[in-house]
DNA sequence: CACTTAATGATCTTCTGAAGATCATATTAG
DNA sequence: CTAATATGATCTTCAGAAGATCATTAAGTG
């Protein structure tokens, strides 16, 4: 599966949910599922304004998470 | 913007449309989008697909293009 | 403690775009 | 040329992000 770090990165930055919302445009809503790994599509705007606001790349906010099935 | 190296992985392979829509399972149209970069949604799921069938990380196929401006 | 404010989770509607199918037009093979 | 395959374009369907709102919880202040 894809996994998001987006939760480990913000805590990481000791950063809330709304302070990212705030931040970077994005709807809170969209930011609580990155959040809580429940979001199955994403807006490639939001992923560069993250990538932007975290200055990271798109490999350091997600990735491939090698498990053993194909799912 | 993020740049979706989709073509480019594609073209290293020699690799059609038709055959990656096959193989991934994913759909002929979102491929071409992604090829075509015109995508400006995406799901997790195709991602994931993609990155296993290329056997690559999700930094390899999709890359925060550093422009000057924050668009 | 009570009161206020901010943050989060949950829920609902709206709206965008991927999924899926189909058709027309290349492109390639025979 | 004919047949098969690949691609682009277009349409409908449907999933889920966007946006707004409400209830609950946490944090701060008197």
């Amino acid at each position: 599966m894809i996994k998001c770090h987006l939760s480990k990165i913000m805590g990481e930055r000791k950063l809330k949910i709304v302070d990212v919302a705030r931040d970077t445009g994005i709807n809170r809503g969209t930011i609580t599922r990155l959040y809580h790994e429940t979001a199955s599509r994403i807006e490639l705007e939001a992923v560069e304004a993250l990538c932007r606001y975290f200055d990271c790349q798109v490999g350091d906010l997600f990735e491939l998470q090698v498990d053993n099935d194909t799912d």
